[in-house]
DNA sequence: CAGGTCTCCTGCTAGC
DNA sequence: TGCTAGCAGGAGACCT
C-alpha cells in the first residue's frame, strides 16, 4: 500500500521515463477513476500536453504539464507501468497515456485510485491538496502545531497519525512503526500526549520516512512501486508484520484500532 | 467541529 | 476439492 515513501519511488522512476514527454492520446477504460470532470474532457484536455515535471506532495502524485496539472492518488494498489503498444492489456489497466515510442498504463486492482485534471494555477489552495497538513519535513511541523492540532482530539493516537490534514504521508505501516521508535501505546489519547512525545512523533516520523525512502519503499504483498521495481523497507520493519518485540522479544500485541491493523508491543509502549 | 459508520473494490484466505 | 463469507484498507460522504 503506497505511503509517502511508494510514492516518492513511483515519482523518481516515472521522471526518468516520462519528461518532457507528449501525451498524444488517453484511453479510459474506468471512469470513476476521473474525478469532477467528464472522461471527454479530461482525453481532450490531456492531448498534446507535454510532461514538465514531476512532483509529489503528501501521498499524491503530481504532473506537471503545460496548462494542467494531473494528480494522481495509488490510494491502495495502484501502480504505473510502461508498456509497449501490442503489450496485451489487462482487466486492471484503467487508464492508458500514449506517448511517441511507448505507453504508460495505470494499473489497480481495487479499483481506489482517483485522478483529478486541474488548471495550472493556485492548485495547492484547492482541493484536494489545500485539505493537506505539512509534510514531515516542514519546519513548521513543530510541538506547538500539533499541539494545536491535538488539542480537541480524543481518538488514539493511532487513528490521529493518520489524518492527512495534520500530516501527509503517513500510511498505516509506518503509523506502526513511527509509534514502536516512540514509544508510545497506539491506543493513547491524542490530546494526552505530552510534548516529549510530540517531539518523538516528529523525530520518528522524518527518521522512519527517510529510512524508506532510501531504501525505495516497503514492498508487502502486491505493492511494488513500479513494474520490476521492488522497495526493500520490508526488511527494516519493527512491529508491522512482526510477532515479536526487537527490544523486549514479548510477543506483540496484533488488534484493531479503528478499523486498522495495530502492531504494537504492550510492554514498551506505555 | 469531532467522531462514528458506510462505501468503494477485488484478491486472498479461513472455514466448512 | 470447491465453495463462500469475511477481510484488508485510504479517504470521502454522510450522519449524529
Amino acid at each position: 500500500m503506497p505511503e509517502l515513501p511508494e510514492v516518492e519511488t513511483v515519482k523518481e522512476v516515472l521522471k526518468k521515463e516520462l519528461l518532457n514527454q507528449k501525451i498524444l492520446d488517453v484511453i479510459v477504460n474506468y471512469p470513476k477513476m476521473i474525478e469532477q470532470i467528464s472522461v471527454e474532457d479530461f482525453i481532450k484536455n490531456l492531448k498534446n500536453q507535454v510532461i514538465i515535471d514531476i512532483k509529489r506532495r503528501g501521498k499524491w502524485l503530481l504532473f506537471e504539464l503545460n496548462d494542467y496539472f494531473l494528480l494522481s492518488h495509488l490510494r491502495m494498489e495502484g501502480k504505473y507501468y510502461i508498456k509497449n503498444f501490442d503489450d496485451e492489456v489487462t482487466r486492471h489497466q484503467h487508464v492508458i497515456f500514449k506517448f511517441k515510442d511507448f505507453e504508460l498504463r495505470y494499473n489497480d486492482t481495487r479499483k481506489f485510485g482517483r485522478m483529478y485534471l486541474l488548471k495550472k494555477n493556485n492548485i495547492y489552495n484547492t482541493k484536494p491538496l489545500s485539505e493537506l497538513g505539512y509534510e514531515p519535513w516542514d519546519v513548521n511541523l513543530n510541538i506547538e502545531y500539533l499541539k494545536s492540532k491535538y488539542k480537541n482530539k480524543k481518538n488514539p493516537i493511532k487513528t490521529v497519525l493518520l489524518d492527512q490534514s495534520i500530516i501527509v504521508g503517513i500510511g498505516n505501516i509506518y503509523d506502526d512503526e513511527i509509534l514502536f521508535l516512540s514509544k508510545i501505546n497506539p491506543y493513547k489519547k491524542a490530546s494526552d500526549l505530552t510534548d516529549i512525545e510530540l517531539s518523538s512523533i516528529i523525530n520518528n516520523t522524518k527518521v522512519v520516512l527517510e529510512k524508506a525512502i532510501k531504501l525505495g519503499g516497503t514492498t508487502i504483498k502486491s505493492y511494488t512501486s513500479s513494474e520490476g521495481v521492488h522497495g526493500r523497507f520490508q526488511n527494516e520493519l519493527l512491529v508491522h508484520t512482526k510477532k515479536e518485540c526487537p527490544i523486549c522479544h514479548n510477543k506483540l500485541n496484533i488488534e484493531k484500532i479503528n478499523g486498522r491493523s495495530t502492531y504494537y508491543c504492550a510492554n514498551c509502549q506505555k
